[in-house]
DNA sequence: GCTTGACTTGGAGTTAACTCCAAGTTTTAT
DNA sequence: ATAAAACTTGGAGTTAACTCCAAGTCAAGC
């Protein structure tokens, strides 16, 4: 697959895919003619980075990961405890953006009450004349 | 409450509370002397900004809806137009964050398995010895 | 064999959202 | 009444995460 294909199949720019990669967020991937190849492993490493950036993982803590991955086995430990602390913020984000939708219906419901009475006073008024 | 006081008690920068004033993301706060005195009608302003901004929404859009508040009642469909876009977006902000959360609890586990798997291992090679 | 178009690279530029700074004023404690 | 602490302003600087650009390579069609 060129990047071209992966970055119409995940709506991601190829300039991003290239940073990606150069800062080692993704391995190097394989290239023919200089050009690169996309091969399925390549293609379910950049799902789990684009569904981690989605959720708001830093490019940052990414980097770091795929770096301990690269130093091989003996860094699990890490990797996992880089994972744990991702998670529990992640929680507490979606806490947090749950106290925001149910602020954002309330005010929501509000407006429609407020826009529904003024329609009536407007229609009163009407009648008036 | 003096802008020091607000800051420690949501915990940001006198920087930006100045900063989203400037910008119209705050209304304009009373002054005394020419230092702010913020009431409980600015703080309860500002616990709504924050909130919507610990959820993602741009600064930019709070200063939209903040432009149209200052208009007046005519833009109130327009003001809700924008909550209910927000929400949206939210909302599907949340499903990614979920699904992110999902695959990090996998590999959390994957990783469990596999590190427990790592030392039984090498408890046997201590046996073999 | 030459042009077209997709690809390559390193590096500069952009954007959002702060964050910091310098220079000045006011309030408070001595 | 004066030194220190807290505040003010406008504007410059920073950071993360892209995004764009120039200059060059390479295979394919005419």
């Amino acid at each position: 697959m060129t990047i071209k294909q992966v970055s119409e199949k995940y709506q991601v720019s190829e300039d991003t895919l290239r940073y990606y990669e150069k800062i080692g967020v993704l391995r190097p991937v394989p290239r023919k003619n200089g050009i690169r190849c996309y091969g399925q492993r390549e293609l379910d490493n950049i799902e789990f980075v684009l569904c981690m950036r989605a959720a708001g993982l830093s490019v940052e803590t990414l980097e770091r990961y795929m770096q301990l991955f690269e130093m091989g086995d003996s860094t699990a430990e890490q990797r996992r405890q880089i994972l744990i602390d991702q998670r529990n913020s992640l929680v507490k984000k979606l806490e947090q953006m749950q106290e925001a939708l149910k602020r954002l219906d309330y005010k929501i419901d509000v407006y429609y009450t407020e826009i529904l009475d003024k329609e009536k006073k407007m229609l009163r008024k009407g009648d008036e004349k």
